[in-house]
DNA sequence: GAGTTTGAAACT
DNA sequence: CAGTTTCAAACTC
């Protein structure tokens, strides 16, 4: 398996990354030699089971190993102390399970070799099979149950009485220790039964070995249980992957790590697959000259037979998703990577792809089917590129996943998403004038085909946006019921991207064909995924330097028709103040500049997803007017700021071009020869605009100054406030307060106390006890005031 | 902060 | 396409 890059995944917009329920679990028709095996899943992601439906999580028929590891491990817990748990048991009430699968929220599929039967689970699901819990020792043995029960779905699961089957484990769950380290064990399908006390046990101790796939670049050989007789024997070391995801920071050491899952169909054991039962990843040896991810499509025939079938994954927690970041580091010695990851997209898994523009190599992402006569066409469109840089984008052309990846060169964010709703079968329609946004965009479809997702981006508790304007954690539904297919990138700080995507404003759902079903795309802006970021199931952040973005004003940001980065970040936009356009028209800049309202100060905003319809519908009209409506209006010099100009030039007449009522004169460049102004002074060698620029530029230098001045006072007095001790000045007076420390503060209070003891002993009226207490403070501040001057004139006797 | 000016956007 | 109106930002007081 891949590393996450900590940069990638502090950057990467966690919502995009959770909001897929499904609902239901199509299993029953997994049979025969089909093995299934979704392993590893994001973490941390909050449980929706209480204690008392301790049924989701993890379901294994074929003997799933689930092993949260914690730092403190407590006694290892035999196999007597293991806890067998089931939908009929109500042992499962434990907190330590409820803890263990909190944090554990793997998504397995597991075939046993043997019968042949086929289980298909999710994090999100609920914990159906029977398994065992080592207290103790925080690990959760899931057994498979019997053959004949295995041959049914997992909702037959709950109902059916648990068995503790030890042969034939295969799949082992990533969880999240206290360290917050995953572990994937890895179990041979026919495993022995010692299973469950050597898992509980000492897993050291153990002879077989298993690889516990960690995070935190760290990884674990540890024994395997049983299996020495399995078939999968051989397979073992191609089974099992590392998922090193890179060291955390201290700063994020609470933070959660996304993980990278893999869902595996294997039919037949096909030997062209790389998947194979029970292995949770896989990773090819690279073979391509360029470096790619390969998303690896195993056919799950039973869960496209059910087009009615849903897998039940809470949006909140999780992550039916597949997340394939490439490798971050930066090392050279691995160039190429081919990641192949078994993926049933059926479930409404998405895949998301997040590369590092920094490579200087173009970056590839294939989807495919696992089965070879699966294998779908693939098609890579280069979308733009910029700066030597790639903006590729490469997907399936048919069904599955539904999902892109756009590398945006200059940008963290290099993903797009697709969501695929229920009713996902149309295609995605040109929208009026916007042709050939449209043209570009349309390698961006994905023809949903017949994937029926369970859920749009967001149920009602999944997705939920940070209203822009009030900044509430109860926001607003991402997506609203309706189903929708969508695109979600952070384009709207990215300029370099709407030329490419031609005039497609962020936010704006792609095409959404009249009459051809809720579908569409969404372009939301970056500020949105930002704020999607801080909803609370969205625990993703940082494990790296990274300090993963925390506001709009620190997001990530492209380039800006040629103004810095850093001047487009460190300016946070304006906020609006429309009135009557309701911010859906380009007089609002926010919707200009294809942004949903935040911390504005309009009226009757529609610039939000609550009004996405409406904001669709404005966004189209505006193209229809103008097909460059939401294009930058300063062009990109090929070199330079000077060949950056007014794409249609101003029409000034009153203000020479002078004032910041100028398009051009605002966006600091020279009228052109396309202006229309009158008595235009905004010209190079115009005397008026010098003479303005000096001064603007002396106001800048002046308020530069003043801000650095305050920072340093602020600094200082921060400083000095911090000082526990008193400093002996340095020539300058030092106020009295810097005297009171700590330790005269304490004996402060002492005094006052005392004064106000001995008040009551006497039986002081309350009123003379306070000005008795009064006057003891003020004592104490004389003192407090002498000692200071005492000090000064110490420290000016030692010339200090 | 209210009122005015300005020019882009929207409309006819 | 030109003229007019609307609109919100920029500007002034």
């Amino acid at each position: 398996m891949d590393v996450v890059s900590p940069e990638l995944n502090s950057l990467l917009p966690d919502e995009i990354m959770d909001t897929e329920a499904i609902e239901d679990l199509p299993q029953s028709q997994a049979h025969g030699a089909t093995a299934q095996s979704k392993a590893i899943d994001e973490t941390l992601v909050p449980m929706e089971t209480g204690e008392g439906e301790l049924s989701s999580g993890v379901t294994s028929e074929e003997g799933t190993v689930v092993t949260p590891i914690s730092k403190d491990p407590s006694p290892c817990s035999s196999a007597e102390n293991q806890i067998s748990l089931s939908n009929s048991s109500k042992s499962s009430s434990l907190p330590m399970v409820k803890r263990s699968l909190a944090t554990s929220t793997a998504t397995t599929k597991t075939t046993d070799s043997v019968t042949g039967t086929t289980v298909s689970t999710s994090g999100l699901q609920k914990l159906t099979s029977p398994f065992t819990i080592s207290a103790a020792n925080r690990q959760i043995i899931l057994n498979k149950v019997a053959s004949a029960q295995a041959g049914d779905t997992a909702k037959s699961v709950p109902t059916s009485h648990q068995v503790i089957k030890q042969e034939g484990q295969k799949l082992l769950v990533t969880t999240l220790g206290k360290s917050g380290q995953p572990i994937v064990l890895q179990l041979p399908p026919t495993g022995s039964k010692a299973v469950v006390g050597q898992t509980s046990g000492d897993l050291k101790t153990q002879t077989p070995q298993f690889k516990v796939v960690t995070i935190g670049g760290r990884t674990e050989l540890k024994p395997i249980v049983g299996g020495t007789t399995n078939q999968m024997a051989t397979l073992q070391a191609q089974q099992l992957k590392t998922v090193q995801i890179a060291k955390k920071t201290p700063v994020s050491s609470s933070a959660p790590i996304k993980f990278i899952i893999t869902k595996t169909v294997n039919k037949g054991a096909s030997p062209q697959s790389p998947v194979i039962a029970g292995r949770v990843l896989t990773q090819s040896s690279p073979v391509l000259p360029a470096r790619s991810i390969t998303l690896t499509e195993p056919l799950n025939t039973s869960l496209q037979s059910i087009p009615g079938k849903k897998i039940a994954i809470s949006p909140l927690k999780t992550p039916s998703k597949v997340t394939v970041v490439s490798v971050a580091s930066p090392t050279q010695s691995a160039p190429q990577k081919t990641v192949t990851l078994p993926v049933n997209v059926a479930l409404g898994q998405q895949i998301l792809a997040v590369q590092q523009s920094t490579s200087a190599s173009p970056v590839k992402v294939v989807t495919s089917q696992a089965t070879v006569q699966n294998v779908k066409p693939v098609q890579s469109v280069a979308v733009g590129s910029v700066g030597g840089s790639q903006f590729k984008t490469i997907i399936p052309l048919s069904t599955q996943p539904n999902v892109q990846q756009i590398q945006v060169p200059g940008s963290r964010f290099h993903y797009v998403r697709l969501v695929t709703a229920t009713t996902a079968s149309s295609t995605v329609q040109p929208s009026g004038p916007s042709t050939n946004s449209v043209q570009t965009a349309k390698p961006m479809l994905v023809n949903a085909g017949a994937v029926r997702m369970s859920v749009p981006i967001v149920p009602a508790q999944s997705v939920k946006q940070v209203a822009p304007k009030p900044l509430t954690t109860t926001a607003q539904v991402v997506s609203t019921p309706q189903t929708q297919q969508r695109l979600i990138m952070p384009a709207t700080p990215l300029p370099q991207i709407q030329p490419n995507f031609t005039n497609l404003p962020p936010g704006t759902v792609l095409a959404p064909a009249p009459g051809a079903g809720n579908v569409g795309y969404a372009v939301v802006p970056a500020q949105y995924v930002t704020q999607l970021q801080q909803t609370p199931f969205v625990t993703l952040a940082s494990s790296s330097g990274f300090s993963a973005p925390s506001s709009i004003q620190t997001q990530a940001r492209l380039p800006l028709n040629g103004v810095s980065t850093t001047e487009s970040t460190s300016r946070p936009r304006k906020p609006c103040n429309c009135t009557k356009s309701q911010c859906l028209k380009l007089y609002c800049d926010c919707f200009a500049n294809g942004e949903f309202c935040n911390n504005c100060n309009c009226n009757n905003c529609f610039n939000n997803l609550e009004h996405e319809t409406e904001r669709l519908k404005a966004i189209k009209t505006c193209l229809d007017r103008n097909p460059e409506a939401f294009k930058p209006k300063i062009g990109k010099g090929k070199e330079g700021e000077s060949d950056r100009r007014h794409s249609k030039g101003c029409n000034c007449k009153r203000s020479g071009c002078l004032k910041n009522y100028c398009e051009c004169y605002e966006a600091k460049i020279m009228c052109s020869s396309i202006c229309k102004c009158v008595g235009c002074k905004n010209f190079e060698e115009s005397p008026e605009r010098k003479t303005l620029m000096h001064l603007a530029d002396a106001a800048e230098v002046r308020v530069q100054q003043q801000t650095a001045a305050k920072t340093k006072l602020s600094s200082q007095i921060s400083d000095l406030l911090m000082r526990t001790t008193p400093v002996i000045p340095t020539g300058g007076g030092r106020l009295p307060y810097t005297f009171v420390t700590k330790e005269v503060l304490e004996a402060t209070c002492e005094c006052l106390l005392e004064r106000a003891k001995r008040s009551e002993q006497t039986l002081q009226p309350q009123a003379e006890a306070e000005r008795m207490i009064l006057e003891e403070f003020g004592h104490c501040l004389m003192r407090i005031i002498s000692s200071a001057g005492k000090a000064k004139v110490d420290c000016a006797s030692i010339n200090c």
